[in-house]
DNA sequence: CTGAAAGCGCTTACAG
DNA sequence: CTGAAAGCGCTTACAG
């Protein structure tokens, strides 16, 4: 392991001062073209490369963020979170991962740390980023971004899906096919995410002058067994339902399992849309579900992305959206569905 | 924005000097019982935080360690690296992910930076990792510790999860329930944590004095499509069956589904355990299918707590393994399952 | 356009 | 047990 070469060494062998050679490499200040070439030249042949740990420490720079998640482990946090820390990497920007777990007294600790660090930005992961807002007192004044499901105040830095669009293109997707009789099952009240989605829904019915079937949206959880009741329940009503949005894909794996009970055929009969792309990386021939994914990876990209533009100096508040991809599938446009496909 | 006290700020208004603020900080060289305590009481007092930056700048521990990755977003790697990177947050240590994407040019290019920010150590994770370890020259002697589905030289270090030890436990569970004609629907040759599998599965039916039915493993692919057909091929065999251990979840439901489509009750007729828990998180009262977790967010963390102790000196090399998590479900335990179960 | 020098905030021989 | 001083490898006023 032979020793690396300083700027030091690259200034003596280049024949100029470490002033210049600093200048020369980093291409700021007044340097003649000749004397850059020959110093970038001489580090080349040294294989010089600066060291961050120094460059760090006297700029204050320390090419490192934070990532502050409620649960880094979750299901939706963590491609969020390896979408924004391999574009990180990319970026030679080291990332240090702190799980908030939900308590303040390990949150402030971990900003003490942070601050420590002297980190360069902050991204948070979570769908309560106000919690961590308030937190985030004066003296800590770093960049900070959110990465989110929810919406948060316009004075933000933002990036989420745009769930409210999927909501929309999912009316849209299910009237194109030309049905008419259009339901909306979703899951729990007063979350954001899944509101956001009634809302696009609902927008885009009204614009095509339809009413949604069923009387509106059908309130219930995430849960599978909540989509084979609501099944239960449309099919109860004797009123007339082709198509369904489900909030998300187990509700919308219920409904088609009540269906298929009931010898109702899908989409033949009734075309389901869900929400999530869980089947997503199971190699199979055809999707066979029609879902959106909510393209997790890329919106912590982004965030990552627009985090380094806020350090930079280059980005106003506001909330970025990035749209769910919608996946088509035999759900809405067949061949009919056989509960062998869903496997 | 209050400035931040150093370490200076510290010794003048403790009385002492530098040094002695440093040293009695650090907790390390002689001083004196009374000066250390009337140190500690001022730089809490005025809040102080070393600053880790100087700290690394002067020792070379930059408190960063990288990650390489062949495929960071991977269905595989991303709890792993999760796991990983959540322990060294909580370690205080940051981390640079890198997914080397196959080609050694890039590889050597994320080397070059690694080395630049002086990193502590590096975690390689995946499947290849000699090709990793060939490119690791002799110039860049940070500890590396690999994480990783397969086998590797016992010179390294290494951590794996026991995928024999879950052949052997898919083969002794099955015993344990009774069953007699046990079968071992496979994936491809020349997985080395597929053939894992199989040398545990075939070791614990041995020492049972049991013969492995159909002859012995069924070689295919990862694809459920593969169960499909050999769940048709064992029946067509008419040779007698009653257990079979898939190497993967696809590969378990395809023979379900094969089997329902031909009467054939599971468990009550055949029993099925699969492996990689791939519904995991999907909400559910029970779960349908028995199978064995990876646990590669334990693997993650293991390879990190690892990675730690190798850089403080306090660890030798050799392969640690992680235990899967066996998974009871009804494909083992009934009641019977139907298609609806396992959607 | 170029350079001598200070300084970033620590750790650590070296000397007492 | 304690302290004065050097040094880690850069950047950046300041002066020429």
């Amino acid at each position: 392991m032979v020793k690396r070469a300083s700027m030091s060494d690259v200034a003596r062998v280049a024949g100029v001062s470490l002033t210049t050679a600093s200048r020369a490499l980093n291409g700021v200040g007044r340097v003649s073209a000749e004397t850059r070439a020959r110093v970038i030249e001489t580090a080349e042949r040294l294989q010089f490369q600066p060291d961050m740990l120094a460059r760090s420490f006297v700029t204050g720079r320390s090419f490192i963020v934070g990532v502050l998640a409620e649960s880094a482990l979750g299901r939706f946090s963590m491609p969020l979170i390896m979408g924004a820390t391999n574009y990180l990497g990319r970026e030679n920007i080291a990332t240090v991962t702190l799980d908030a777990q939900g308590t303040p007294r390990i949150l402030n600790e971990y900003l003490k740390r942070l601050r420590a660090r002297r980190i360069d930005g902050l991204l948070v992961v979570g769908d309560d980023p106000n919690r961590a807002s308030l937190v985030l007192s004066e003296d800590f004044a770093v960049p900070v971004v959110f990465a989110s499901s929810s919406a948060t105040p316009e004075t933000d830095y933002v990036v989420a899906p745009d769930n409210r669009g999927a909501g929309q293109a999912a009316a849209e997707h299910l009237i194109g096919l030309g049905r008419r009789h259009i339901a909306h099952v979703t899951a729990a009240v007063h979350d954001p995410a899944v509101d956001a989605r009634v809302e696009g829904f609902t927008a885009a019915m009204e614009s095509a002058g339809m009413p949604i079937a069923m009387g509106g949206p059908l309130y219930g959880s995430y849960l599978q067994r909540w989509g084979m009741d609501a099944g239960e329940r449309i099919l109860d009503s004797g009123k007339p339902v082709d198509a369904i949005f489900a909030a998300n894909d187990e509700i919308a794996i219920g409904l088609f399992a009540t269906f298929h009970r009931h010898g109702i055929r899908v989409p033949d009969d009734i075309a389901i849309i869900g929400y999530d792309n869980r089947l997503a990386g199971v190699m199979r021939p055809d999707d066979p579900l029609s879902t959106f994914d909510p393209e997790l990876t890329t919106v912590g990209e982004r965030a990552a992305e627009r985090l380094l533009d806020v350090i930079g100096g280059t980005n106003t508040p506001g909330i970025t959206y990035v749209q769910p991809r919608f996946v088509e599938g035999r759900s809405t446009t067949g061949p009919t569905l056989e509960p062998y496909d869903v496997l």
